[in-house]
RNA sequence: GUGCCCGUAGCUCAGUGGAUAGAGCACUUGACUACGAAUCAAGGGGUCGCAGGUUCGACUCCUGCCGGGCACGCCA
C-alpha cells in the first residue's frame, strides 16, 4: 500500500520534470541497507539516466529538489552513485497504524475481480497415498491460491485424478491380487510385470473392506462365476475411491482443500472428447497418418507434432487433455495456471498449442514448474517411485514433524529450487524449524497485550488520533512500523512473481525485527506515552502477523 | 544428441540489473530478581562453478565450457 503510494509520487515528479513514464517493474522502493540513511530507497534516478542520457547524481538532485514539497517525504539524502533515500512523515504513519488495527481485513483486497483463477496443483495419480513431493505442490499451490485469494481474484482448486488408462488397470490388478492372497483365496499374489508392487497396496487391500462392507461376498460370487473382468473393474472403482478419500484426507491434514477433483474419465462422457477434438478439425490442424489421428503442434512451435487418437482407435492422454482444457474455460475460467512437476517440461509446448488451437490467447496460461524433491537416505540418494513403493508419505511426514513445519519447511524455497529430502534432517531440524521462530515472535506479542490488560491499560479507550504520539521513534520501533506498512506490498509482489518463498522471507524478518525489539526495549513501563505508542504498534502488529500466518495456512498460537 | 533446472559460507538455502553478497544450522563469547532465553547481542567463515561479453553498475542478462539432476513413446 505504502510502496505503491511512494511510487506513484516519484512517477508524478519524474513525469513533471522529464515527462517519461516510468515501468512499475523497474522502479524500486525499498529498504536501504543499514548502513545507509532513511528508511526507504529508490533507484529512481538510474533508471531516468537511461532514457534521459545525464549524469545520476545531476537527476537526483532535481528529483530531491521536487521532493521537498510533498509531505510524504520528511528527510531526503542523496547517497553516493545516485539514490535517493527518505523518511517517512510521522504522520503517515500513524494513519497507516490506525487504518491496520481499525480496519477490518485492512490487507485484504477488498474489490473483486472478475476474472476467475483456474488453479490446477497436485494432481498426483490416483494409484497410492500422496508422498513428500506432492506435500511440495501442495503447500505451494495453497499459498499461490491464498495470495490470489487475498489480492481480489476469485481463484478455483483443482485436482485433475488420472482416473483413465492403463495404469489404473495395472493398480485394480495390484490390488485385487493383494486381496486375494491376504483372504487366502489364491496362494501368492501374481503382479504383473508393470503392476505396483509397493507394500501401501497391501495396507489397501487390509482396508478396503472400510468402503465395501460386503466386497468379500462379491470378490466370491465374480469368482464362482468367472467373471475376471467385472472383478477388475470393482477392484477399480473400489481402490479409486480409496484412494482419493486417503489423499483427500492426507491434505486436509495438511491444510488444503480443493474444489473440485476433476475426472479425466468424465471427459470421456457425452462425446465430449469427440466434440473438442472436431473443432480443432475445423480448422485443419489435425490429419490422419499411419492408420493414427495426429494433432499440428508444430505450428505453435512444439518440436513434432503429437498422435491424440492410436491407430488401435484409442484416445491418448494429450486427447483428453485438450478437452481438459477447454473444460477449464467452459467452466469460467480467465486464467489458467498449472504447477506441474520438471519432469512436465516438456508438455508445456503442446499445452499452449492446444490453447491457442482452441482460439484463446497464449497469454491466459501459466505453467509453473515445481522443481523436483529428491529423497536422501543418510547422504544417499534414492529412487522415489510409487510402482516399487518406495516412498516417503506426507503423511509421515505430518506426524514427525506437524502440519506447520511441514509447510513452512516446504514454502521456504522457491519454485526453481530442487530440494533435497532427508527424512532424519527434516527429524532434526523440527526442532529447530524457524516456523517457531515466527509463531514465537505472535506468541510473545500476545502476551505482552495480555500482560497490559491485567495491568488494566485498557488501550481499547484510548483515543489513538489524538492522545498517541509517534515521535522519538526508536530505530527498532520504526523498522516494526516500515515491516507493518510494507505486508500489502509483499503479498502483491508475491503474488506477481508466483513466490510464496517471499512471504516466508518477509515474515521471518519481521519476526527477527519484533525479537531485537523485544530484548532492547519494554513495552509495558510506568512512562504512560511509550507504552501507549509500543502497544499500538503491537496491535498493528498483530493484524499483520495474523494476515501473513493466514495465507501461509500457519497457525496463529497465542501460547507456543 | 536435444531441451529444461541447478552450481552462492563447513551444511541447508535466500538473494534474478543496484548500495560493503545475506539467513538458519554448526563453532566461539556474552545477556534472565522486569511483558516467555523456543529469544537477543557480538565474532570467525565467500575468487557467488570457470572464462569471455553487454553497461554508469553483473551473483543476477548474453555466449562458451566444466560439474550435478531431470525429461525427450501411437505410456499416463
Amino acid at each position: 500500500m505504502i510502496t505503491k503510494l511512494l511510487k506513484e509520487s516519484l512517477k508524478k515528479i519524474v513525469r513533471d520534470i522529464y515527462e517519461i513514464e516510468l515501468n512499475d517493474m523497474e522502479l524500486k522502493v525499498e529498504k536501504p541497507p543499514e548502513n545507509q540513511p532513511g528508511e526507504f530507497g529508490s533507484n529512481i534516478a538510474f533508471l531516468v539516466s537511461k532514457t534521459v542520457k545525464k549524469a545520476p547524481e545531476d537527476i537526483a538532485l532535481s528529483i530531491m529538489n521536487n521532493m521537498k514539497n510533498n509531505n510524504l517525504f520528511s528527510n531526503i539524502f542523496y547517497v553516493k552513485p545516485g539514490y535517493i533515500n527518505w523518511n517517512l512523515s510521522i504522520e503517515l504513519y500513524k494513519q497507516e497504524l490506525i487504518k491496520v488495527i481499525k480496519e477490518q481485513n485492512y490487507f485484504k483486497e477488498k474489490q473483486v475481480k472478475n476474472e476467475l483463477i483456474n488453479l490446477e496443483f497436485v494432481s498426483a495419480n490416483p494409484v497410492g497415498p500422496l508422498n513428500v513431493v506432492s506435500g511440495r505442490a501442495a503447500a505451494y499451490g495453497d499459498v499461490l491460491a491464498n495470495l490470489f485469494d487475498f489480492n481480489g481474484y476469485r481463484v478455483h482448486r483443482e485436482f485433475y485424478v488420472n482416473d483413465h488408462g492403463n495404469q489404473i488397470k495395472l493398480f485394480a490388478i495390484s490390488l485385487k491380487e493383494r486381496y486375494l492372497e491376504l483372504h487366502k483365496i489364491k496362494q501368492k499374489a501374481e503382479i504383473p510385470e508393470d503392476g505396483y508392487k509397493g507394500d501401501y497396496v497391501i495396507d489397501i487391500a487390509k482396508n478396503i473392506s472400510s468402503i465395501a462392507p460386503d466386497i468379500k461376498q462379491r470378490v466370491l460370487n465374480l469368482l464362482y462365476n468367472k467373471m475376471e473382468e467385472e472383478l477388475i473393474n470393482m477392484f477399480t472403482e473400489l481402490g479409486l475411491r480409496y484412494v482419493k478419500n486417503w489423499q483427500e484426507t492426507t491434505l486436509k491434514n495438511f491444510g488444503v482443500k480443493f474444489d473440485l477433483w476433476f475426472s479425466e474419465n468424465s471427459l470421456y462422457e457425452n462425446n465430449y472428447i469427440e466434440k473438442i477434438i472436431n473443432k480443432i478439425k475445423e480448422k485443419e490442424l489435425i490429419y490422419e497418418k499411419e492408420g493414427a489421428l495426429w494433432f499440428k503442434t508444430t505450428q505453435f512451435g512444439d518440436d513434432k507434432d503429437r498422435v491424440i487418437k492410436k491407430s488401435d482407435g484409442q484416445w491418448t492422454y494429450f486427447a483428453s487433455d485438450i478437452a481438459y482444457m477447454q473444460s477449464k474455460i467452459d467452466r469460467g475460467a480467465n486464467r489458467i495456471i498449472m504447477i506441474l512437476g520438471p519432469d512436465h517440461h516438456g508438455y508445456i509446448k503442446r499445452i499452449e498449442a492446444i490453447i491457442q488451437a482452441l482460439g484463446y490467447r497464449k497469454e491466459m496460461l501459466k505453467i509453473i514448474i515445481l522443481q523436483q524433491v529428491n529423497l536422501l537416505e543418510s547422504g544417499e540418494k534414492k529412487k522415489m517411485s510409487k510402482r516399487e513403493g518406495k516412498l516417503v508419505l506426507l503423511d509421515e511426514l505430518l506426524e514427525l514433524v506437524g502440519c506447520d513445519a511441514a509447510r513452512y519447511y516446504f514454502l521456504m524455497r522457491n519454485h526453481n529450487s530442487h530440494l533435497d529430502f532427508d527424512i532424519e534432517l527434516a527429524k532434526e531440524q523440527s526442532e529447530k524449524n524457524p516456523v517457531y521462530y515466527v509463531q514465537y515472535a505472535y506468541a510473545r506479542i500476545c502476551n505482552i497485550l495480555l500482560f497490559a490488560r491485567e495491568k488494566n491499560i485498557e488501550i481499547e479507550k484510548v483515543n489513538i488520533e489524538n492522545d498517541v504520539e509517534f515521535t522519538d521513534l526508536e530505530k527498532e520501533e520504526k523498522d516494526l512500523i516500515t515491516g507493518i506498512l510494507q505486508a500489502s506490498d509483499v503479498f502483491i509482489e508475491s503474488m506477481e512473481k508466483y513466490a510464496p518463498s517471499l512471504v516466508v522471507q518477509k515474515l521471518y524478518e519481521l519476526a527477527s525485527s519484533f525479537h531485537s525489539f523485544y530484548n532492547k526495549y519494554r513495552v509495558v513501563t510506568e512512562d504512560k506515552k511509550t507504552t501507549f505508542k509500543r502497544l499500538f504498534i503491537l496491535l498493528a502488529l498483530k493484524q499483520v502477523f495474523l494476515n501473513y500466518f493466514k495465507i501461509l495456512g500457519i497457525t496463529a498460537k497465542e501460547r507456543m
